[in-house]
DNA sequence: TTGAAAGCGCTAACAA
DNA sequence: TTGTTAGCGCTTTCAA
């Protein structure tokens, strides 16, 4: 392989020779379809068809073509095909933001399903801006990705969702956030998650409990579970001890901090609606000298692949992303295949014990 | 503390058109040059370059083709665009691996250059397999993305630089293993990062020291720094202490069993070519039931995020990656701005030491 | 089984 | 200052 790397000449006007270029090199040059098609000696249609077995070609014009297509190098120019297909065998991915690493696993999952397809995929991040999330999403339909996928934070509504549907964009929700009859979801049984971790600090014999929730719609599931499951204990969640966060560390820390000056005091355990949030809160707590769980016990959600190796160890729930990536991957082929009827994709969740949650002193 | 915690290029707005602002709408329908030529009353042509700027039109004119643009919400195909111009207003980021929490912060550096400029990124992950970064770089080139930035394995040589070249796409290396004169890169000093460690390591008493390294080229600026550094304390790296991995936790995991079976018995310190592997070490050798930094000193390479919360948080080396992937963000914005010259970027390397290096016992 | 011709929506060369 | 015309490279009628 490296010497087909390296056979050739760099000069200022690269001349390229059809007979020695292997198929799996680029030219130099330009190679259109027309060029295929008369060294084949047919016509350009013939060699689209031959190509793409979209109509009934012989088998020794399949075999020239092939052959001249290989020698030149040919690949089609997909700005041309896309023009006149209205497809362009791409798809994004519109998350919050990429460094939270739930994301990447999202990510690498929806990258393994649509990648062997011959899809590529865009990354988006929209920092739970809601403006930005909606510009996104019309900018990805007008460059007219074959797919969206997004975890949304309320920006996109029917008036979106209609405007790709329209030019045959399907789009996947991660999370329910989403309700079009068009838009297929991928969830997880959160509410379920949520409960666990109540229900779990309920044994431990916490009752001063405290939730740092996320903004807008997305965190309610993990909330309401919460408050399910401490409602099956007996007991209730102080309102006064519930706090917004942006859903990274640092809004975690800003969040621990109002948790530790509450003026009731502070509570026993906190349970955090990501893991991000958890590691401020971790932090924000050992740094005012209290120690995590003897003081203070910590849940978060997601079970990144850090939440193992926090110190200590955190409790939390695993949310299981890469599943969740490949999933919205195979339900945005499907459409593409030509699937009709909307589909829904709930995951489990399950709560994780580890060494930050302890019983109460 | 701060996890995913860096300055952000402000105003991550997405242009469409430099001169135009598009409506915040999407219609239901396909809204062409020439509807808006129409309800303008003037031709296309002059809706074009109303809208773009590329040629005089009276102001009158300008008005009324961006009232008539914005009412109908139009927005030019941009492959319809692309096909003429050759330009896709995309750029491709090709990595190993986006769970690799090193590079989710360099995308997100490239990301926050770039979008704000109107392009759009690929990520695409190569597991450090030659065959696929090379097909994938190919793949991008015939897709004609106006820039790709990455990580090389050594898959990259002048074929491909060249038919990147010369179709006007401009390639940014993340390390050095790409030599050519229209390739820019970006870089870290990572030999001065890796023989700071080996100084650390010295310093601590430790002597009989192993390396974990990286498989291929990649990996080659670190051990030399570390032999370096050894060097200069008058300590000689042991050949039998030296064990390539791939890079992963799994990979760190296996290369440490292999050092703590070693012949000649066990190092005391290992310094492990990134994070992932030094996390797998670390793993490794709390299942043997041994502690670090106690029995075995272990040290990384990356600080990524999540190394200042391991137990014990770890000693590594500050690779930026925020930084570069902004500065790899700006060499191909400025190569698009036409500079013609080869620019290399170098950042800083620093020893970061935390909690799993000590004193040899 | 194949080809000619039209056209996807845009921009750029050439005219006026 | 504006318009006409001609493609960019492909796929898809329509016709043979």
């Amino acid at each position: 392989m490296q010497i087909a790397l390296h056979d050739r000449v760099d000069s200022p006007e690269p001349q390229f020779d059809a007979a020695s270029t292997p198929s799996r090199t680029l030219p130099d040059a330009e190679v259109t379809i027309a060029d295929v098609a008369r060294a084949a000696g047919v016509s350009p249609t013939t060699v689209s068809h031959a190509l793409s077995g979209n109509r009934p070609v012989s088998a020794a014009t399949i075999a020239r073509v092939r052959r001249a297509a290989d020698e030149l190098g040919y690949r089609p120019n997909p700005m041309a095909r896309g023009l006149r297909t209205r497809r362009t065998q791409t798809a994004a991915l519109v998350i919050p933001d990429i460094t939270n690493p739930f994301y990447p696993m999202l990510a690498r999952g929806l990258q393994d399903v649509l990648s062997p397809a011959g899809y590529h995929v865009f990354v988006c991040n929209t920092d739970q801006d809601a403006d930005l999330e909606r510009d996104l999403v019309l900018d990805l339909i007008q460059r007219r990705v074959d797919g969206i996928v997004l975890n949304p934070f309320g920006a996109i509504g029917p008036a979106e969702v209609n405007a790709a549907i329209a030019r045959g964009i399907w789009m996947v929700s991660i999370g329910p956030e989403i309700d079009h009859d068009n838009v297929d979801l991928v969830e997880a049984d959160e509410r379920a998650g949520a409960r666990d971790v109540a229900q779990h600090l309920a044994s431990l014999g916490h009752t001063r409990v405290a939730h740092i929730g996320g903004t807008a719609r997305a965190g309610r599931e993990r909330e309401q579970g919460f408050r399910d499951g401490l409602a099956e204990a007996g007991l209730e969640l102080d309102d006064t001890l519930v706090v917004a966060a942006d859903w990274t560390s640092d809004g975690g820390v800003a969040a621990m901090e109002r948790l530790l000056d509450a003026p009731a005091g502070a509570p026993t355990a906190v349970f955090a609606a990501n893991d991000m949030m958890a590691i401020g809160a971790l932090n924000a707590v050992t740094a005012r000298g209290l120690r995590v769980p003897e003081d203070l016990s910590i849940v978060g959600f997601d079970d990144i692949d850090a939440a193992a190796h926090l110190s200590p160890p955190l409790t939390t729930v695993l949310n299981p992303a890469y599943a969740k990536g490949e999933e919205a991957g195979r339900l945005v082929l499907s459409r593409l295949a030509g699937r009709q009827e909307r589909r829904r994709c709930i995951t489990p969740c399950s709560l994780v014990e580890r060494q930050s949650t302890t019983h109460r002193r």
